[in-house]
DNA sequence: TGTACATCAGTGAACGCGCGTTCACTGATGTAC
DNA sequence: TGTACATCAGTGAACGCGCGTTCACTGATGTAC
């Protein structure tokens, strides 16, 4: 079957690797309409496979919303875990900490902006909806936190006594900031406010971090 | 027309009252299920009234979603606002300051576990998303943060050149720490983990607000 | 190497669902004279 | 005070839509002998 740009080129009857076209078109849509518009249908027809062909790969919708959000997910971590590696780690351990902190908030933040719809879907419920440190990607983008502020607890710049729950705080400044600069009271800032207030929250969350 | 429990006694043929509760029982449901679950045909048979009657007084069904957004805004305000006057002002204007910041930051995040469906809901997308200072809810939630932090600049608090764009910077912890509560990946926390990640979040973010 | 046959991975038609919305209508209300 | 009539606020049937999902099916593939 042939599709046109941007589509599938099937050549027989049997596809080959369904599931991952199902999962990669379904991504498309998440990219542009968030998690509502991961619709079965509409990937199954990208894919130039019927509907029912889904079935064989997932046993419902939910299911490939699933898929996608995890997908979804791994790109969040792995623009985090890029932008770490992004820039040169420094000497000083304390000030190390606190670029690898800026970096993981950058990234999320970054992440959201570019990719508002796959940012939601990562996001979004599905069947079960993990918790932080159990699911496997909060798992991996936690332990990447917690590893950063075990480093700056360890060097002194985090008195010990409030080192917990600083993972959970600091997700909450850089996650609130994302979202209502997506589609909340903030979406309509301009580029240099955007980065103003970013900065701001970034800032004073580190600060609050560090005293005591 | 006689309806049940919890339901409206018409006497005849005009309802009298219909477009507020329309917007009655659309927030129910927003209340139970976020602004998903806004559905006019739903609305109008619990008003005990056709589908059709709907379309007197709204114009389609983004308008009754967008009245239904009004109304849980409206809540949230409220609530911020008797949070402050719910206990006595402090007579030092810095301890003051943070007092208001507290009940603020508190109020805001006890509305959003009370009732996520209604949080969500005054927050969701429609025809215009307002900008912050602009609409008219965030206009007064916005000036009651406002206010405190210009308070607490005044007595020197705060320094001057960190004030700007705290407002955000506040808002965005609070924002994250709750709408990660409700629905993201901290929902399915402990009573007390959730007080002791709330008072964190509240703690760093106020820490943060004061040192430069 | 050839063939029978189980299994796998597709097809296309159809279903039920509930929604938002439109249509032509009618009963109730209020106002001018 | 009574009446004609415009206007207002409802009704009920119907439409189209697109979805998720099920059904009985068939073409392609791979394996045992």
């Amino acid at each position: 079957m042939i599709r046109g740009v941007g589509q599938i080129i099937r050549r027989g009857y049997h596809h080959g690797d369904l599931a991952n076209a199902l999962v990669d078109e379904a991504s498309t849509l998440a990219r542009q309409g968030g998690p509502e518009a991961v619709v079965l249908r509409e990937a199954a027809r990208r894919a130039g496979v019927s509907a029912t062909a889904a079935y064989r790969h997932f046993t419902d919708q939910r299911d490939l919303l699933h898929s996608v959000k995890q997908r979804a997910q791994d790109r969040l971590v792995t623009a985090m875990e890029t932008e770490i590696a992004a820039s040169a780690p420094l000497a000083d351990p304390v000030a190390e900490g606190y670029r690898r902190l800026r970096a993981l908030g950058t990234a999320y933040i970054d992440f959201a902006l570019a990719e508002p719809g796959l940012f939601r879907t990562a996001f979004c419920k599905t069947r079960i909806t993990e918790t932080l440190a159990k699911d496997p990607f909060s798992g991996r983008a936690y332990a990447l936190l917690s590893e950063t502020l075990d480093q700056l607890a360890a060097c002194g710049a985090i008195p010990q006594e409030r080192r917990p729950h600083l993972e959970t705080a600091t997700w909450a400044a850089v996650h609130g900031i994302a979202t209502l600069l997506i589609d909340g009271l903030l979406s309509g800032l301009s580029d240099e406010e955007r980065r103003a207030v970013i900065e701001c929250t970034m800032a004073v969350t580190i600060a609050g971090i560090a005293q005591g």
